[in-house]
DNA sequence: TAAAAAAAGGGTGTTTTTCCCCTTGCGTTG
DNA sequence: CAACGCAAGGGGAAAAACACCCTTTTTTTA
């Protein structure tokens, strides 16, 4: 680090409380500068592409935030800034998001419960050595690259049709709604429970709310 | 407020970050003195209990923690420190939870998106004036009083029932888990659906999910 | 470009769900 | 005491869900 300039640090974050305060905590350890903040990754992202040129050392992106959520964000800027250092910051611990934020290219996860000592660490860590990943998420990636290649996938109409299935339609009122015919429904019906293993419409409702396909 | 003595305030959030940023933050106010930080409800509670006498103008009471949540933490300030002034923080705007915050007596609700100055302006009202509700809060509680006296209440067997609906067993299975006939399953099935005011299986589903009766 | 795979649809039959109307027994309450 | 409510159980039938096996058409891909 040059001895007269700071680490230029962006933070994405919808909560301006903790955004703010962070500011400040970031700003208290002396050796970097927040120069920008934004409330969602859309905003984060137009910035970017007005300001292509600005040098930024670090971003510290939020997961669950409104209007651009972390993910999708994150996919961008694998896309389009893949320079750009990140690191992921949440409030869960769900593995599926960490190891989705990791492979689009963030350079840490931390969880909001990190203590600021470990969080500076983490700072440090990123803009150095260019990555950060605690224990239990290097754990998590380690487990998830050997044992995890069944991911079930989902075609889009097999989505529509799930979240059809849950609501009290019929599968013919499914069938009219999607304007198929009503075996084709049974097709799909069919198909998904062969794939996932389950043998009632309840099994694929209860299905859909555990992997987020429907919001209750 | 006296000339030369801060408002002392207490911070309950497990999320460190936020938790030590605020603390600056609502140090950089100058009117205000942290004098403690916990990362539960337990914490908490316990040190009242040590240290009941210690002065304390307002309490920033985070809704989701581990340990001892938020609502239980409430709880127990209300049975106990009632004189206590507590603002609580959350990330969701879930009218449940913070209408049961604001029945056990906190003086406050803020999302944690809001901003700095806002959240200035609360906790100087409510150490003044005792309270402060946002406009959407406030039009939260008048709708809620106003309406919703009609608190569907389940019996015991029937929420074992529901529970039981929620799986791929068929009522004849559930009937037979339950030591009950069929046709008294049948029995539970039909008052639920005219009481729910749903027709299908599925709406039963989706009915426990939203009203947490069961957990996926 | 030919083979393979997937998407859409069809037929038929079984099981489960849903609905409506009924009986019995037991406790509460007017 | 009679009336009422209600939990438990029941018959029977229509509708919906589920299962299995099949054909045609389109799309992929080797």
């Amino acid at each position: 680090m040059k001895p007269n300039t700071k680490s230029k640090i962006i933070i994405v974050d919808d909560h301006q409380l903790f955004s703010q305060s962070l500011e400040l905590l970031i700003k208290s350890f002396g050796d970097y500068d927040v120069i920008e903040r934004f409330e969602n990754g859309k905003l984060f992202i137009s910035y970017l592409q007005e300001n292509p040129d600005t040098n930024i050392d670090l971003v510290l992106l939020d997961v669950n935030m409104p209007v651009l959520d972390g993910l999708s964000t994150m996919k961008w800027v694998k896309e389009n800034r893949p320079d750009l250092k990140v690191i992921a910051l949440s409030v869960n611990d769900d593995e599926e998001i960490i190891i989705k934020m990791i492979t689009n290219g963030a350079k840490g996860y931390l969880l909001k419960d990190t203590s600021p000592e470990i969080f500076k660490e983490a700072i440090e860590c990123v803009i150095e050595k260019g990555y950060y990943f605690t224990e239990s998420v290097s754990a998590m990636l380690v487990n998830k690259v050997n044992s995890d290649n069944k991911k079930i996938s989902l075609k889009e109409k097999e989505l529509v049709f799930i979240k059809h299935a849950c609501t009290e339609m019929t599968y013919k009122e499914i069938a009219s709604e999607m304007c198929l015919s009503p075996k084709t429904i049974d097709g799909y019906r069919e198909s998904l429970f062969d794939k996932l293993e389950i043998k009632t419409r309840i099994g694929l409702v209860l299905y859909a709310v555990k992997h987020k396909i429907v919001f209750i």
